[in-house]
DNA sequence: CAATAATAGTGGTCTGACCACCTCCTAATT
DNA sequence: AATTAGGAGGTGGTCAGACCACTATTATTG
C-alpha cells in the first residue's frame, strides 16, 4: 500500500556521495572514499554503492582507476551526448537523419573554426597538407581524417566537437562508409580558411555534401 | 602490457544490451529480459547485469518496476539532466558551449524547417498565435514555448530535435533562464516562415541571441 | 643507497542468500 | 457456476563474503 515508502538504497547514497563531496570540499582530481569505506560509513552493501557509483561513471561526473581509486572528474556531461546517442538511434529510419545532423553539425563547426582558428591551427594544418605528399593512399585518407578532425575541434566549443565525434563514429558503425574529406577538399579548406571566407567556405560543403548524395 | 585488455564488464553488458534491444525489435514500454536471464544469456554475474541497468535507469532510459520487470523508456533523458546539475553547476566553459550549442542547433533547424514545414504546420501556429491574445501572461510564455517547440521539430529530422530537447532541458536545469522565444518573435518567425525567406530568419535569431548575450 | 620483494589497499566480479512485491493460476468458498 | 482467497513462482532490491587483478607503499635485501 505504501507508496513512496524508501527511495532505492542507491539513489539515497548518490545523495549522500554528494553530501560528503560538499561537505569536505572535494574537488575535480580528488579522490573519493573508497568503496568499502563507503559502505560502512553509509551502513549499506558494498553492491549497492557500486550500483551508484556506476552509475556516476557513465554519466561521466567519476573515474575509477583499478588499484588506485575513485576520482571526481571534471564534470562537463558531454558524456550525454555519447550514451543518448548510442541508445536514440536504434531506429534505422534514423540513418538519413544521421548523415543529415553530420554534415549540418560539421558545418556549424567550420563556419564557428574560420572565426576562430588561430595561426597555430593553420599551421598544423599547413604540416598535415605537406605531409601527404610522402606517404601511401591509405596513410593519406588517415591523415585527411586528421585533418578535419583539427578542422571541426578548431571551432572552441568542445560540445560540438564531441557531437561530431559521435556522429561519424556511429556512422561508421552502421556499416556505411563515412565521407572524409578527400585531399583536394582539404586543400580548399585550408586556402578559404586562411582567408577566412566564411561563405565560399559553408558553399564548398555544401556542394561537397550533395556530390556525396547523389552517388546513392 | 595490453592497452585495451577487456571492457569494464557492466560496459560490455550495455553493448549486449543494447544488442538485444535491436535484434529483438524492442520499443518503449516493452520488457527486457530479467536480470537473472540477462546474467545467465550473458554468463556474467547478477551483480554486473545490475550496475548495468542501474546506469540506464540513472540516465532515465530504462524503468524498473519491483515484481514486474524492467522495462524501456521513451528517452528523454530528464533524469539525467537532474542528476548532472545537482553535481555540475560550476563550469562556465560548459555552460558557454552548451549555449551556443543550443542556439545553433536552433538555427539549423530552423533553416531546414523553413524549406520543409508544410500548410498544416503553419496553421498551427497560426492558431498558437491566436491563442496568445485570450491568455494570462503566464500561459503566454507556456505557449511560445510549444510555439518554438513545433517550429523546431517542422526541421523533420528527428535526431536533431531530440538533440534541442536535450540541450534545452540540460540547461534549464543549470539555474538559467533557457531563453524562449518572446511572442514578437513568434509572429516574426511565422511570418518569415510562410514566406519562406531563410535569410532573414537566420539574421532574425542571430540579432536575438546577440540580444540576449548581451544581457549578461 | 638502490633495487627488489612482500604487503596492504583498491576496484572488478561472482555466488548465494534473503526480502518485498507483483502476477497468475489454482482451489476453496459462496 | 461464479467469485474469491490463497499460494506458487517470477522479479527487482539488498546484503555478505569470497576471490581476482592491479597499484602503491613499505620492508627487505644486495
Amino acid at each position: 500500500m505504501s507508496v513512496q515508502p524508501t527511495e532505492k538504497v542507491y539513489i539515497e547514497i548518490l545523495k549522500q556521495i554528494k553530501a560528503i563531496i560538499v561537505e569536505d570540499g572535494l574537488q575535480a582530481g580528488d579522490k573519493l572514499p573508497s568503496e568499502r569505506e563507503l559502505s560502512d560509513r553509509l551502513k549499506v552493501g558494498r553492491s549497492s554503492v557500486r550500483e551508484a557509483l556506476r552509475s556516476l561513471e557513465l554519466l561521466g561526473l567519476i573515474e575509477t582507476r583499478r588499484g588506485e581509486g575513485t576520482f571526481i572528474r571534471e564534470a562537463t556531461g558531454h558524456r550525454l551526448v555519447e550514451v543518448l546517442a548510442s541508445f536514440i538511434l536504434n531506429d534505422n529510419k534514423a540513418r538519413h537523419d544521421l548523415q543529415e545532423t553530420r554534415h549540418i553539425v560539421i558545418k556549424d563547426c567550420v563556419e564557428l573554426a574560420v572565426r576562430r582558428c588561430g595561426s597555430s591551427t593553420i599551421a598544423k594544418l599547413t604540416h598535415l597538407i605537406k605531409k601527404m605528399d610522402t606517404n601511401e593512399q591509405e596513410q593519406v585518407n588517415e591523415v585527411c581524417k586528421q585533418f578535419e578532425k583539427i578542422v571541426i575541434q578548431a571551432c572552441g566549443n568542445h560540445l560540438l566537437y564531441r557531437l561530431y565525434v559521435e556522429l561519424t563514429g556511429y556512422g561508421s558503425s552502421l556499416q556505411r562508409a563515412n565521407s572524409y574529406w578527400p585531399r583536394t577538399l582539404c586543400e580548399e579548406v585550408l586556402a578559404l580558411l586562411e582567408k577566412k571566407d566564411a561563405v565560399k567556405l559553408t558553399d564548398l560543403l555544401s556542394k561537397q555534401n550533395d556530390a556525396l548524395n547523389a552517388i546513392e
